[in-house]
DNA sequence: CCTTGACTCTATACATGGTATAGACCTTAC
DNA sequence: GTAAGGTCTATACCATGTATAGAGTCAAGG
């Protein structure tokens, strides 16, 4: 029965050294033997335990946790924590999907600004059908400037926090103008929102954009958008096409860039059209 | 054009003041002014660089790489890492539905474990298919004792670890007798094995056990396996039973529970039976 | 017996993305 | 003027290790 060095007992289990001294330290596995030099010195058939605490580390579990279980060697309780590991794995597959989805979001919407009709370009776009939260801010941010605007945003921001829908959708927003408004050219408008995911669930505030062709002008600045707005219903007027919807300002990308503090948007006016 | 104290922006901004003071002095986000007393004082537009701030988190970069991209100002480089992003994303939820699926698979063997019949008692029992790995350890187990038993285990974690198999699997380990051998009563064996998905996808190695029922003897000690076996071949003999493939020694649970530093082991032997 | 190289020891710092705390200082409202 | 509450810096802590320095130890070869 010859005793392994740490560096051996390692070797042979796919451990650090550290990881062996910190176990020690946390008393997970103490070495069979200490010399009088404090040389650990380890059993072969402690690999038993180690395995032990590798297998519940794969599972989920907190060296901590893995302590108290292997101290109160009650073979019971594991399965009670395993049954909450399960869930704990579904939440976190299910909230690494919705990461994954807003990446790819994300990156279709760089892909869309890359190849999207430069600032001030009047195009048509048939849009897939779209599914958005709403929310209603209560201000005419027509009537006010960036600051205002972004007051709002954070607003939004809260309101997604508090309500428990996930942030990464925060990242792509728009503001609403209502059709009725827009026949009459005034802009006055008080909603913003979110796109979320098709699959999306959520009991109130959404709304669907039927898929449609819009008429759509990009435009790189906030401050912009009132005047290109009206550059696009004069346009409309001019070729006779009439609308049919609300009208959208959709932020299709926050880009990484700063003039100033202020953020570089880009964004797509869009009108829905009839034929 | 107000200034807002440290405290308004983390409100509005549902960030923590604590987690402002870091990305100050990280120089992610620095106040727009400070004032004589070292008060920091935002500006509400650099929400916007905070929102970037928090997308970027969301999609899984962290404030290291995040502070680099927003130095830089580059949108180009923001895709290249969201495609490895992607990548990264699909690989920890492919890790992490493996790790659910080895807890599902170890709370399965808890409850075998608690339904099967106790130390000693012979049942039969149907199995379904069930893929194996084998690792050839050429030593004959059944010559030495429980430590070199150990070592052989060792060294098929090695050989997982290195061939880059999932490590969660080594919790469900067994070995194999083959059936020429049984039919001998020869114990020679030098093979171990660990249990995989149906769906595990390997080049060599893999072998299946088909779904068969079995003669099986429930074993509490594995100083106990040859006389166990002895008394299963004895009484297959007495009941005039063929064998029909080779016979399995698996260990259904490691349990955390340790009788000195030896791990108590609860093993099922198994032999397909033909009818 | 001595040297050399490899190993081990302790203690400490670092990583990540913050949280929590103490003790001092400052602002704002009454 | 005072009290409440906000802010400052500095430090420690979380978890699971890795990395390092500087000192001590072991085993093999000459």
């Amino acid at each position: 029965m010859d005793k392994l060095s740490i560096g051996e007992m390692a070797a042979i289990n796919r451990v650090s050294v550290q990881a062996l001294r910190l176990y020690d330290r946390m008393g997970l596995l103490k070495p069979q033997f200490i010399d009088i030099n404090r040389y650990r010195y380890y059993d072969i058939k402690q690999s038993a335990r180690l395995d032990m605490i590798q297998s519940l580390q794969l599972l989920g579990m907190s060296l901590r946790q893995i302590k108290e279980q292997l101290d109160k060697q009650d073979v019971s309780v594991v399965q009670g924590l395993l049954e909450m590991q399960k869930d704990r794995l579904d939440e976190q597959i299910a909230q690494l999907r919705a990461t994954r989805k807003s990446v790819e979001r994300t990156l279709i919407n760089y892909r869309r600004y890359h190849s999207a009709p430069g600032d001030g370009m009047i195009f048509t776009e048939f849009m897939p059908e779209r599914k958005i939260y709403c929310y209603d801010s209560r201000i005419n941010f027509y009537d006010f400037g960036l600051e205002t605007y972004e007051y709002i945003l954070r607003e939004l921001k809260t309101h997604i926090a508090l309500n428990e829908l996930p942030m990464a959708y925060f990242c792509n927003v728009g503001t609403i103008l209502r059709q009725e408004r827009l026949a009459r050219r005034e802009f006055i408008s008080t909603e913003v929102f979110i796109f979320v995911d098709d699959d999306f669930q959520c009991s109130s505030n959404i709304e669907v954009l039927p898929s449609r062709t819009y008429l759509c002008i990009s435009c790189d600045n906030f401050h912009k958008e009132k005047s290109y707005a009206e550059r696009l219903l004069a346009y409309a007027a001019e070729k006779d096409l009439a609308f049919d919807g609300d009208y959208i300002c959709e932020v299709v990308t926050d880009l990484p860039v700063f003039v100033g503090n202020e953020r570089s948007m880009f964004i797509k006016l869009q009108i829905p059209i009839k034929f």
